[in-house]
DNA sequence: TCCTTTTATATCGTACACGATTTAATTGTA
DNA sequence: TACAATTAAATCGTGTACGATATAAAAGGA
């Protein structure tokens, strides 16, 4: 069923890639209709999450926390910022650095999203330390694919 | 470092989809530049792969290995065939089922991507044994996700 | 047979994700 | 000061994903 890939090609790595690669589309499709209702997608939520924790940062700081870089989010904060969500800002010191902060209706989000969680809790079906400890078994892989030097014969 | 989103919000469910949205791109990320060599994406090999296990099969078979529709299929089809890997071809049966067959170069790559799996194994660094258990808790994750109804109530 | 419904795929618009490049500001250094 | 190197974002092009809709063929019913 989820093996379907399996054949000559030993692929114990195929399982998990696919594990992950399905997995992480079928939690998009759960968050989906949840967000829609604040008009948010996953990574615009995610900003919003770091943001309502610690607002004002710069983008790169947001980049480092979501493993992403400005390519992908100059267009999702300019989005966040046309639904008037955030602000973004160019530093008077530094005006190589862009400052992102929440407006009041970015702020106010946070009440409307305090349901989110359970909602995606419940869908996932686990005992909160399951959650948590699969969660780390996951970061371990993803921490040795980012340490992951390709081609290290030289 | 991997709870920065941790704060008011309970956020046990945040632990396990960012740990599968990073993990996810972290493991693109490795794949691309092995898959680069073989002019496929990531999705583009999952089709190939399920191809040389069975060829001629329907867009709808591989959507349903894949868990993906059309609307996305059918352009990453349309990119392998432009490429030469496979062919598209309305069922003489059945005119609304379209079949996807592997061509030469389509066999032949099977062969050049032989050394994609192990490269993907180093990098994940761990033993099989402990990735077909990792990969076999996440994809129950998944298919509670799938199971789960939005809007239980009523 | 006619017509509605269903099924299989395709199309369209929007939003990531990312490699490669660009722009502009700051830093480092002669 | 002058100017190359570095840094922070932004821009551009390509390729997924996916909701919504369209198209066309097959199936089913009156």
């Amino acid at each position: 069923m989820d093996k379907w890939f399996d054949g000559r090609e030993l692929s114990f790595e195929h399982f998990l890639c696919f594990s992950l690669y399905s997995s992480n589309h079928a939690m998009n499709r759960v968050y989906a209709p949840v967000l829609k209702a604040l008009d948010l997608t996953y990574p615009q939520y995610l900003v919003m999450i770091a943001l309502w924790q610690s607002d004002g940062q710069l983008v790169g700081e947001l980049g480092q926390k979501m493993h992403l870089e400005s390519n992908t989010l100059t267009p999702l904060l300019k989005r966040l910022e046309k639904q008037g969500y955030v602000r973004r800002q160019r530093d008077t010191e530094d005006e190589r650095k862009v400052r992102v902060t929440l407006t009041a209706d970015g702020h106010a989000l946070r009440e409307r999203a305090e349901c989110v969680p359970s909602q995606i809790l419940e869908a996932i079906g686990m005992a909160p330390e399951e959650i948590l400890a699969l969660s780390a078994q996951i970061n371990k892989v993803r921490k040795n694919l980012e340490n992951w030097a390709p081609e290290p014969n030289s």
